[in-house]
DNA sequence: TTCTATGATTTTAT
DNA sequence: ATAAAATCATAGAA
């Protein structure tokens, strides 16, 4: 109806083309004439059809002169009461704008993945500077950096590409507001109107950019397998930190559970990750427990790399130890795994020394080197079973409810060659 | 190729 | 959250 509203002003003002009888413009009332309305319609359509034909400045003209109309405020009225009435349904049918889930998820995703989020360290440049700095240090460090350049790759066009989408939007927007303007000059047109017009405008532009974003998650996400596979693919670690993680495990026996620091301090020396540390600590508790028999040489051999300066060190913490405060023989926890452990080690260092000690007294320092003793000891076999250690391991060695205690305890079982006399000696040196 | 060692992941329990 | 245990998957040796 708008439509034979616009078209019966403008035939009525300017008899365009083909001089149109006028239909009594916006009486707006069907039925009545219908061959006049039929014919009228034909006409209009015709009208459109040529309109297309003209030129811009006819157009223009035609506006101009449309505008200059004596009929122009009322026609403007009558369409505004038009307005009035079909405006309030279609109030009714918009305002709502529910965040689209999936377009939630995408984002997120792009977000967490690093592609949508503030740009980090200069992107290809500090990738590629990690790759040059890293040069030859580790295959990890490289199949890494390889993962974020092709990220910042795919990050870059998705950024050129939103840019892309978001300037043409922006234009398709200002320019539809621009029409909307001037036409607003002809025909009533709200605020309101305009700013739905927009919302339209950036619901499809956004639909566009839910493509964009599908297809860059799709790409992060191979990306991402691929990484995935080759961080599976799993590298053994070099051999001095394998060296440098044996040796705490094996100077720390009793109680393999590295700190938090001291979990980063490992990690760092061993240009590992500190989750790395806490895998190979895992593995090594469990798989050391499993088997004893097989870590008996790898744990001799840790045991006497250290045992000279542990020895060492042990002495003199026992001798400051003794000075400085003498007794007190209970409470047995040294920040020791379990009261069994802290028995055994107590035993330990008394046999050593022949002395009193107090495992309450001593740091964990002393302990890891206790730890290392001990081991030796157990290791090399006689000295336990000479002294009746062996029935002090025992019942303890069974007790252990799933605790640590009864993974260190068999090494004591296992007390092959050597004489007793020799090891005793030595350790206790 | 098979077999073992080993780093990582998953499951389960606390 | 952390640890144990089970399991996966590959590296590397045989």
């Amino acid at each position: 109806r708008m439509l034979q509203t616009l078209a019966g002003v403008n035939l009525a003002g300017h008899s365009v083309q083909g001089g149109m009888a006028l239909p009594p413009p916006p009486h707006g009332h069907e039925g009545a004439d219908g061959d006049g309305r039929k014919q009228d319609i034909g006409d209009i359509l015709h009208q459109i059809m040529t309109i297309t034909d003209q030129s811009l400045d006819e157009a223009q003209a035609k506006k101009h002169a449309l505008n200059c109309h004596r009929m122009k405020p009322a026609l403007f009225s009558v369409l505004c009461e038009i307005k009035e009435k079909t405006g309030l349904s279609i109030r009714g049918a918009q305002e709502e704008d529910p965040p689209d889930p999936q377009l939630m998820r995408l984002d997120n995703m792009l977000l967490a993945e690093g592609v949508s989020g503030p740009e980090k360290g200069g992107g290809s440049a500090a990738a590629a500077a990690a790759a040059a700095a890293s040069g030859g240090s580790s295959d990890n460090s490289i199949e890494h950096s390889d993962y974020r350049a092709k990220l910042t790759q795919i990050r870059q066009i998705y950024h050129t590409e939103l840019e892309k989408y978001e300037q043409a939007c922006n234009e398709f927007t200002t320019h539809v507001m621009n029409l909307l303007r001037e036409q607003s000059r002809t025909r009533p047109i709200s605020p309101k109107e305009i700013e739905r017009m927009v919302g339209i405008i950036h619901r499809k532009f956004s639909s566009i950019q839910m493509q964009l974003k599908q297809s860059t998650c799709e790409a992060v996400m191979i990306l991402r397998s691929r990484f995935l596979d080759a961080r599976r693919k799993r590298r053994n670690f070099s051999k001095q930190a394998t060296e440098i993680l044996n040796e705490y495990f094996y100077s720390h026996l009793s109680n393999p559970y590295p700190s938090e620091e001291a979990k980063e301090e490992l990690a760092k020396k061993c240009s590992i990750t500190v989750s790395q540390v806490s895998n190979w600590f895992g593995n090594k508790r469990i798989r050391y427990k499993k088997n004893i028999g097989k870590f008996q040489e790898e744990a001799n051999l840790y045991a006497a790399k250290t045992a000279v300066t542990a020895a060492h060190a042990v002495a003199a913490a026992v001798q400051n130890n003794q000075t400085n405060s003498p007794t007190t023989p209970n409470s047995g926890s040294s920040g020791s795994f379990n009261l069994p452990n802290s028995g055994d080690m107590f035993m330990n260092m008394q046999s050593l020394n022949g002395d009193s000690y107090q495992g309450s007294q001593v740091g964990a320092n002393v302990q890891s080197q206790v730890d290392t003793l001990r081991h030796v000891i157990n290791q090399t076999g006689g000295y336990s079973d000479g002294l009746g250690g062996n029935s002090l391991y025992s019942p303890h060695n069974l007790n252990a409810n799933g605790g640590w205690q009864d993974a260190t305890t068999p090494s004591s079982v296992t007390s092959p060659t050597e004489g007793p006399g020799s090891v005793h000696s030595d350790t206790s040196n």
